[in-house]
DNA sequence: GAGTCTATCGCAACACGTTGCAATAAGCAC
DNA sequence: GTGCTTATTGCAACGTGTTGCGATAGACTC
């Protein structure tokens, strides 16, 4: 695996991953692929769909779900579940990042590794249990509501 | 509120909580409670709807949705997302809980608030937020996978 | 360049969950 | 008991995501 760089590389990157194991790099990969990086935080499968069929109207859900099972196979894209049950996909250039949303002003945060790794190692010696900080998606209060929610 | 009795006295609970908002008990809202209650771990919508449906055939997926949406706003139920996004149903009287599921051999592990205590406390002291014991649905590595998938 | 193999695609159908609406029936006042 | 109000129900349609299958087309061998 060696060093590499995430952004203009990441085709390349697919390109000879694909290759390595017999599949293919075609348009819609492509452009899926392009739909992913450009929305850079987080997009629903229907959101992706949507703005893939913009550039291919020909693109059908299928293919995109499909592909992006393949992304994540190569372990270059994520899903993990809103609170809503829908799914969000990234690309893992991204950092890794755990999620949480409060059901008090319905914002998102993101908890980046630096803050997560305390969490991580109580649940660890809590539990046993070695945690995904990429499905690590919590559902609460923030400290501004619990602030103001004072009832 | 003051104290109750979870178990027996829930119909009756629901009953007295119902009118007191000017709602209705009907036979369908029975069916569900009782197969909620039945199923005592968690339960699925799909499940949740076929056994519904063994006991009164004429029962709608949309009549059970509603009936669960409801019984979670009375605060009696509690829903939460699987790894694989699919909604699961218990009843609340069920001790408050976390899920933690392993990737590795796909059991789910549940986590008590005793046990939960000290890794909210840390994601709280971590970034001030004060997150659901019952959102709280990890997903990870088991120990006893952990022990096993030396890669 | 021709032929073969097979990954990918589009389509169609399905599963789960949600929502809007009209018909029904439960509860209440008189 | 009669009539009114409105919560509940069933139906139908929709949105999101998944799966199976036949057709297509890209890549590889000779």
């Amino acid at each position: 695996m060696a060093t590499e760089r995430a952004g203009e590389g990441l085709t390349e990157r697919l390109q000879v991953a694909l290759k390595g194991r017999g599949q293919r790099w075609t348009e819609q990969r492509q452009i899926i692929v392009d739909v992913l990086a450009a929305s850079d935080g987080h997009a629903t499968g229907a959101e992706l769909i949507e703005r893939v069929r913009e550039q291919d109207p020909s693109a059908t859900p299928s293919t995109v779900y499909r592909t992006l099972d393949l992304l994540e196979e190569l372990g270059l894209a994520r899903h993990h579940h809103g609170p809503d049950g829908r799914e969000t996909y990234h690309l893992e250039e991204t950092v890794e990042h755990g999620h949480l949303h409060c059901r008090g002003c319905g914002t998102e945060q993101e908890l980046d590794a630096a803050a997560a790794a305390p969490i991580l190692k109580s649940i660890a010696s809590a539990t046993g249990f070695s945690a995904d900080l990429d499905h690590l998606s919590l559902q609460g209060l923030c400290a501004a509501c619990r602030a103001s929610q004072v009832s």
